[in-house]
DNA sequence: TTGCTTGCAAAGGGTTTGCATAGGA
DNA sequence: TCCTATGCAAACCCTTTGCAAGCAA
């Protein structure tokens, strides 16, 4: 089997989760070292992609693949994203998944899917109000 | 306004077009690059980049971000992914999404979204029979 | 003391870009 | 001819890794 690694407390991995906790916007690597860089000066961006590294095997934070570089969520609970468009901002959603969704899949190959993620793409509301006629692409 | 970039028909963009019209497997660049490199002997990786742009920026091709780098799906309808845990292919689907799915997020946000994307996530056939009880992670 | 963690810096891998040449309309 | 596209290679990220020193248990 797989010994769960043993592992000591870290300053640094527990900054790092506390940041992505309180964090809204999904940050990544480089975003969550440069905030962190205030409280540990010397922070290194090393540390930082371990430590990441860490908290997503523990499955206490969910890394998110995106166009520019991974995105890093410390929200624990199951959730989909609304992706805006224009900007690329992600905003966490909690809207109940249709469990015909999966029976559907099943049906139709064979699959039973252990987890479905759903992403909503359109204008997030500042690039919605943004949105003058004459605006460029 | 945009006027639509004035272009020159380029064998090398219709092979890449091509080749992932016809390829299942949702390709790398690199993948893409290496596969041309039979028909089209000194094909750039460069060029690939380039052109897989241009085909992104046409619509006709969907840039897919994933761990390890993006991949290229040829497959113009709008459909959904497969994504095996263990191995990482992806399989098209193409699941009916409940429309009360967008209609549930009109309510709650107040948002609109233009596109609904969902990844299923569980086993591939592979891996599911490869899958025996003393199978390390 | 033992061995996990860190900082730092170098190395990797994927992607982009500059430039001179080749090719399409 | 005019301008786009290509090949090649260097440049640029983002991410990973090696190593010696620091810290937790």
């Amino acid at each position: 089997m797989k010994p769960p690694a043993r592992r000591n407390r870290s300053r640094q991995r527990a900054l790092i989760l506390e940041f992505l906790r309180q964090s809204e916007e999904h940050p990544t690597a480089a975003q969550t070292h440069a905030a962190l860089l205030r409280r540990v000066p010397n922070l290194s961006l090393g540390t930082v992609y371990r430590n990441l590294e860490v908290l997503v095997s523990e499955g206490v934070v969910e890394e998110v693949p995106a166009a520019g570089g991974a995105r890093y969520d410390g929200n624990p609970k199951p959730h989909h994203h609304f992706i805006c468009e224009r900007c690329g901002a992600i905003d966490d959603l909690h809207v109940q998944v249709p469990q015909s969704l999966g029976r559907k899949l099943v049906r139709a190959r064979g699959r039973r899917p252990t987890r479905i993620k759903i992403d909503f793409f359109g204008l997030c509301e500042a690039c919605e109000s943004h949105d003058s006629p004459a605006a460029a692409t």
